[in-house]
DNA sequence: TGCTGGCAAACA
DNA sequence: TGTTTG
DNA sequence: ACAGCA
């Protein structure tokens, strides 16, 4: 089903149509009626297909108004369930196509970089509530103020939020819950009777949170680095990489040239295409190694933010040396783009801690790989005019005693909240401790060996969860 | 009323 | 040392 | 300036 009615007179031409997988949509606020109608024959009449109507068809959009909360918030208008898979580009990126007479790769000068929980928090507010997007807004303008207390409880507000297993629908049943104090009920409240929060909203469309927002989107750079850049009168990531007296350490240039890729969502082709470059690399180095596709697409997700990998050897002791391995191994393919090592610092005679989730001290790493196109079956999922072959790709590795590798399968297989409920039930219905290194019975002082995630169930005397169970 | 607010390791 | 990451 | 606790 198209998105348009074919008989008006604006309808998209069939007749000449270049770029099939290319479909633009030209946002009239700040352009202006007249230019936009020009643009549209100009593409058109180069083979481009240009859709009248913002649908889920749309591959890029493409705005004039680079100042951009208002553009996000008109976008949440339309139910386009997929925005973020689309193109958010201003207009040089339609400027060089069309002096190009194609689609050019899409590059970060290109985008309209405003921050996702603008996004979240817009779809939240028209489609269905779900608050906690309205109190991470808060938490982050509060940290960007160097307030790190409101950060902190307007963080554990959200969380506490997104750990409920209904939709808020009324005060009453937050009435009770933890970490949402006098102002918190205020903000909830106001969006329960309005649909939004004026105190949100204003964040929301205060310059200084967007910069700096954008800025701490890249890896690397955080809260402190971003309000120094802001205070220079930096304004832009061109602005930020054309001033000559900032020198980027390491993972902020990887950061900024990875940008674009980073912040795509990895497919669960791409995940098994990953996979098997380390499969091919771990076995090639110890032939009887284990390895482990952790994280979300293990519990069966088909998107993830990076991919997560167990990897270990029968032979205790020298999971250590396996990762330094393979780490070189990548390098010497020529396919490592980002590498932080970490040394494990496991000390098998400490009780786990139930103080904090998924911290643990085994030898892990931290890449960004360069993953071929030719190597993910279907191939990548990118834009049609993105013509490198390839793209860059998150991927951590953790590397446990063979002996420890059932709890660091359970406690890396997630989700956050299961991790979060199993803890506690072992804490308190079974007197146990559990993390991603041990299980610790306090009753008979001992610990509990496992060499299977069934053997820790059984422990705790639960019946086997399958990992797609654990999302809840 | 006044204090606290998960941690460890790597980089520059 | 301060900043950032997971 | 937020929430929970001593």
């Amino acid at each position: 089903m198209q998105p348009y009615s074919p008989d008006k007179p604006s309808a998209p031409r069939r007749e000449g149509v270049k770029f099939e997988d290319v479909r633009l949509y030209l946002v009239e606020r700040k352009m202006g009626r007249s230019r936009r109608s020009f643009l549209t024959e100009l593409a058109r009449s180069k083979g481009f297909i240009v859709e009248d109507v913002l649908s889920d068809v749309v591959t890029h959009v493409v705005s004039e108004d680079s100042q951009a909360s208002s553009l996000w918030a008109w976008l949440k208008g339309g139910s386009v369930k997929n925005l973020p898979v689309m193109h958010v580009l201003d207009i040089s990126w339609f400027t060089d196509s069309m002096r190009e007479g194609k689609p050019v790769a899409v590059e970060t000068r290109h985008l309209i970089q405003v921050c996702i929980c603008f996004l979240n928090y817009s779809f939240t507010c028209t489609s269905g509530f779900s608050l906690q997007d309205a109190f991470e807004v808060l938490a982050e303008s509060h940290e960007f103020n160097d307030m790190e207390g409101p950060c902190l409880a307007f963080r554990r507000a959200a969380s506490v939020l997104k750990s409920l297993p209904w939709t808020v629908q009324n005060l009453r049943v937050t009435e009770d819950l933890p970490c949402l104090g006098e102002h918190s009920m205020c903000v909830i409240e106001e969006i329960l009777q309005h649909g939004r929060s004026f105190e949100v909203e204003k964040i929301l469309s205060d310059e200084r949170y967007q910069i700096l927002k954008l800025f701490t989107s890249v890896f690397g750079v955080g809260p402190k680095t971003a309000e120094k850049w802001y205070r220079r009168g930096l304004r832009s990531f061109s602005d930020v990489l054309a001033e000559p007296s900032i020198h980027l350490n390491r993972m902020q240039q990887s950061g900024f040239l990875h940008y674009g890729d980073i912040s795509r969502a990895v497919s669960k082709a791409e995940a098994q295409a990953l996979g098997n470059i380390i499969d091919e690399a771990v076995h090639a180095i110890t032939p009887d190694a284990i390895l482990t596709l952790t994280g979300g697409f293990r519990r069966g997700k088909d998107f993830g933010h990076d991919v997560d990998f167990i990897v270990t050897t029968p032979q205790l002791g020298k999971e250590e040396r396996l990762l330094t391995s393979v780490i070189d191994r990548l390098k010497h393919q020529g396919i490592l783009l980002y590498c932080e090592y970490q040394a494990s610092t496991f000390d098998e005679s400490k009780l786990p801690s139930h103080r904090f989730e998924a911290m643990d001290h085994f030898a892990k790493c931290f890449l960004i790989l360069r993953l071929e196109d030719s190597q993910v079956d279907g191939g990548l999922q990118t834009a049609e005019e993105d013509r490198r072959g390839w793209r860059a790709v998150r991927v951590d590795l953790v590397s446990p005693p063979v002996d420890r590798y059932a709890f660091t399968l359970l406690g890396w297989s997630g989700s956050r909240q299961f991790e979060r409920d199993l803890r506690r039930f072992a804490r308190m219905e079974r007197r146990m401790l559990l993390d991603n290194h041990a299980l610790y019975d306090k009753t008979k002082k001992e610990f509990l060996a496992a060499t299977t995630e069934k053997d820790i169930f059984a422990h705790l005397g639960l019946e086997y969860i399958e990992p797609w169970q654990r999302n809840a």
